[in-house]
RNA sequence: GGGUGGUUAGUUCAGAGGAAGAACGCUUCCUUGACGCGGAAGAGGUCAGAGGUUCGAGUCCUCUACCACCCA
């Protein structure tokens, strides 16, 4: 074995194998229990960041887990085929040949992406599987393939003809660099600066003017109406009308309850075409809707003068026109709320056009009551909360995209009479008038509405398909919280209303990797670790075991390169750990197994019993999905308990030293921990472990051959040898041991100097005394004191030795002439201030009647032993330091 | 404006009613037959502030301050 830990050949070794002996395999089998997990599909144009390394490394360590632990595993992935991003990426190429996708026209351009698709889209996948994903491969989906494609075509035809799909004029959020609609929730709400600009509109009849506030003089072009609030000083004015200052136009002043008296100058102008709320006022007033700017972003005819600005400039020209009219009053800085694309960050304008929409508050309503009836649990719950204020004031949905990449709406005007049908095959004529003269509607679908099916379309829905019948619902969903509306929410209204039951039981909501200094990794930041680069660096292991021991509830995720490199530490520790033992266990027959506990010393039967309490901990936290906490308490075990104590304490006894029957009890030992250990790591880090585990032999069947470790049942701790009693008695032996350690850095003795003689004073007969009577030549061996001896608490305090004090006792190391009388009284002085600051802790507590009388009696009995203890402690000090001042 | 988190060692974070913990960094020492990618010993804290509940509060409650994020 080579001496360090080399990640690289021994990953690929494993992963090929484990796919090639098909490991992964999800199948339907009714004699086990069903556990599934439907991955969230990344997108087909990106490539693996830290966020779905972390996302994988959840779910890769659930689904690992429950294979060991007997379940039928599906871990199903794919990926999403990202309308707006995906054509973005496929329009930039055509445009470095000079081209945009209308030279192509749809079909050829369509067909450019599948190109594209077909050319880079497995690269996401192939980096899945660099970080170790135990996903059936076999089973990857796509959003746009066949399968669901028809899915989302027979959710689309089934929600019209209910009536929750629905095509209308409505004023959308809009896009006017991707030139397609957006959702409310695809707009990203920034604080930016603006000006607010006072103008004046002039009365029409007689003298004055009404002063308005807009942060969007441009749109003046388009205002119908100057609004008030009924009950302000301003409702004088409703009835009379308005000369709009650019166009001259007449307007009237009208009242609603919309216009907040205390902004601006408690007038505002209305513009129901380019603004969201004017265009809820002007449907209650059955005002006109005047369009002045058009999907480009540019204004258009009904703006004289202004046709063919862009927003920026016409806003200039404005100001400079109502500057020059004396139309304009004061110009104020403010700061205000302004929407930007979710995918290319550009400024989003309310934009009225056609489009569809579903109709979300019914389906929202089953989707609030299955989470309130408990069917699906959020964890950590707060998310719940978060859920319920979306859900109960959900919004219609719109889901027309101005895109050529995606589901095209299946629905299909009539040129004769109108009508819409909507049907699931492609119709040749209109189902009204049964009229050829059809057209499909030129739209293609959001791409999360698709997304929202991901559950049970990728099980084959609307097929009824036994994976379906058996894996749905999922077992578990889980994502980071930035999605919950965009996907969770959607995939719970769409599971009940078309499967018409819960899509997952569970979801697990984690927070979001960010850099060292807290700021979200971007590429034009300049700060993205990316996962691929440490892979190769420091292995997918290391990388999986940051990941998970990093992942705590409710903060966002700080990641370094230094924390990977701690982690990377470990794996090499494990290596060598094993190395270590596979060294000593040379000649022990694989079948041997530990089956008595006559040869086992009290370390042995300490790190049994640690490692099937590990094991309890470890499978009670990964099934409350406690990832974080159990890789951190594997991390602590093995390095602290297995690495630093017992391997340290079994070398005597793997020497030789201690007798034939000492070394095969110790090596039993040591195979049986090493066995558990590793599988309670693999799903952590699952590459080592398998290396490992097969250079250990473990499980080697009959004909030599060693299973897999994912087909090796989970160690649960249960059937496990266990002494409670040792926890108690090394921890005993630990605290001696620290202390002997510690006095003898005290005297600066170095390391590899021997020490004569120590003497350790406690009860006769105590337990104390047992524990040391038994461990004496092991504590000589981890102090490097040649001789450790008991005396009894009453006997005379032996003179010229350091002393310490331990619980039940009292520590003595001889160091001979080094001894410093005047530094070690000066030393007894401070441990004198310490124990003193405790006693009077304890006494404060036991004076007080009410902690006496109210406290539990095992608490109030503890802090009597403690105090009872410090006193002892505090009397030998004393004593310690009168015997050194007479000597 | 409404909501949700967070504030603990120099730094990054665990801990969620019974004597303040880890990692990294720092100091001192050690190449001991698994690992120097290691080991041993140490320094370092009014647990943001103020009230309250409790025999007892990083831990539960209220308020304040600051920092994030979400929704309008």
């Amino acid at each position: 074995m080579a001496k360090s830990y080399n990640p690289e050949p021994i990953e690929d070794k494993w992963y090929a194998r484990w796919i090639d002996s098909d490991l992964f395999k999800a199948r339907v089998d009714k004699s086990k229990e069903a556990f599934s997990i439907v991955i969230p599909p990344p997108n087909v144009t990106g490539s693996l960041h830290m966020g779905h390394a972390f996302n994988h490394t959840f779910q890769d360590i659930v689904c690992r887990f429950k294979r060991m632990r007997g379940y039928s595993v599906l871990w199903l992935p794919g990926t999403d085929h990202a309308g707006i991003a995906t054509q973005n990426v496929v329009e930039r190429r055509l445009a470095g040949e000079g081209k945009t996708r209308h030279d192509l026209g749809r079909d050829e351009f369509v067909q450019r992406v599948w190109e594209w698709k077909d050319e880079f889209g497995s690269r996401i996948i192939n980096q899945m599987k660099k970080l170790g994903n135990s996903c059936d491969w076999d089973r990857e989906r796509f959003t746009l393939d066949e399968g669901l494609s028809k899915a989302v075509r027979s959710v689309f035809v089934q929600l019209y003809k209910k009536g929750l799909i629905y095509k209308g004029k409505y004023i959308i959020n809009w896009c006017s660099r991707c030139h397609t609609a957006l959702s409310d929730i695809e707009v990203e709400h920034e604080e930016c600066k603006g000006r607010l600009y006072y103008v004046r509109y002039p009365f029409v009849d007689g003298e004055g003017s009404v002063v308005v506030a807009t942060t969007r003089p441009e749109t003046i072009w388009g205002d119908v109406a100057i609004a008030v609030h009924p009950r302000s000083e301003k409702g004088a004015l409703v009835g009379r009308k308005v000369l709009v200052p650019l166009g001259g136009r007449e307007i009237p002043i009208i009242e609603d309850i919309m216009v907040d008296p205390e902004f601006g100058t408690g007038c505002v102008k209305i513009t129901p075409a380019h603004d969201p709320n004017d265009f809820l006022v002007g449907q209650r007033h059955n005002l006109e809707q005047v369009q002045v700017i058009d999907e480009n972003g540019i204004m258009n005819s009904l703006a004289p003068g202004y046709e063919g600005l862009n927003i920026e400039e016409a806003r200039k020209k404005a100001v400079e026109d109502l500057q020059a009219s004396g139309h304009l009053g004061t110009i104020e800085e403010i700061v205000h709320s302004v929407g930007h694309c979710y995918r290319c960050h550009t400024t989003v304008e309310p934009y009225l056009s056609e489009q569809w929409f579903v109709k979300a508050k019914p389906l929202a309503e089953a989707g609030v009551k299955v989470v309130q009836d408990g069917k699906i649990r959020w964890a950590p719950d707060q998310w719940e909360k978060v859920y319920y204020q979306w859900m109960e004031n959900i919004r219609d949905w719109c889901i027309s995209r101005q895109l050529w990449w995606g589901h095209r709406i299946p629905a299909w005007t009539c040129g004769a009479c109108g009508h819409i049908t909507v049907s699931e095959s492609d119709p040749t004529v209109c189902e009204r008038c049964g009229s050829a003269a059809i057209v499909q509607d030129e739209d293609v679908l959001d791409t999360w509405f698709s997304s929202a099916l991901w559950p049970f379309s990728t099980l084959g829905w609307p097929e009824k398909t036994e994976e379906l019948a058996y894996f749905y619902p999922t077992s578990l969903m889980v994502t980071g919280f930035d999605i919950i509306f965009f996907w969770v929410a959607r995939m719970i209204m769409m599971g009940l209303e078309f499967m018409d039951e819960i899509p997952f039981h569970d979801v697990y909501i984690h927070a979001l990797i960010r850099d060292e200094k807290g700021q979200k990794m971007s590429k034009s930041s300049g700060n993205v670790i990316d996962p691929l680069d440490m892979i190769e660096k420091y292995g997918a292991d290391a990388l999986r075991m940051t990941l998970a021991a990093l992942t705590v509830q409710g903060r966002d995720i700080l990641l370094s390169t230094s924390k990977i490199e701690t982690y990377r530490l470990f794996m090499n520790k494990i290596w060598n750990a094993s190395r270590f033992a596979l060294m000593n266990l040379e000649g022990l027959p694989h079948e041997a197994v530990l089956s008595d506990d006559s040869e086992l010393a009290l370390h042995d039967r300490w790190i049994l019993t640690r490692t099937s309490q590990v094991a309890g901990e470890t499978t009670r936290l990964i099934e409350a999905f406690g990832i974080g906490e159990a890789a951190r308490m594997l991390y602590d075990f093995v390095w602290g308990d297995l690495c630093d104590w017992y391997l340290e304490l079994s070398k005597p006894a793997l020497k030789g030293a201690e007798g034939p029957g000492r070394k095969l009890a110790t090596q039993l030992v040591i195979a049986s921990v090493f066995k558990d250990v590793l599988l309670l790591m693999h799903p952590f880090i699952p590459f080592v472990t398998e290396e490992l585990w097969q250079v250990f032999g473990f499980g080697k069947d009959a004909g030599g051959n060693s299973p897999f470790m994912e087909c090796h049942p989970w160690p649960t701790g249960d059937d496990a040898f266990s002494f409670p009693e040792s926890l108690e008695k090394m921890a005993a032996f630990q605290e001696v041991v620290r202390v002997l350690r510690n006095l003898r850095a005290e005297a600066r003795v170095t390391p590899q100097t021997f020490v004569n003689r120590a003497v350790l004073q406690c009860g006769e007969e105590s337990s104390l005394s047992l524990i040391i009577h038994e461990t004496a030549p092991l504590m000589q061996e981890l102090t490097k004191i040649r001789e450790i001896s008991l005396l009894p608490l009453s006997a005379d305090k032996p003179a010229g030795a350091l002393s310490s004090q331990i619980t039940g006792g009292e520590v003595n190391l001889f160091v001979g002439d080094i001894l410093d009388i005047a530094s070690e009284i000066a030393r007894l002085s401070e441990e004198i201030a310490s124990v003193s600051k405790n006693m009077q802790a304890c006494s404060r507590k036991l004076e007080n009647e009410d902690f006496v009388r109210r406290a539990p009696a095992d608490i109030v009995e503890k802090e009597r032993l403690r105090l009872e203890e410090n006193e002892a402690r505090l009397r030998r000090i004393h004593e310690n330091i009168e015997s050194l001042k007479r000597s």
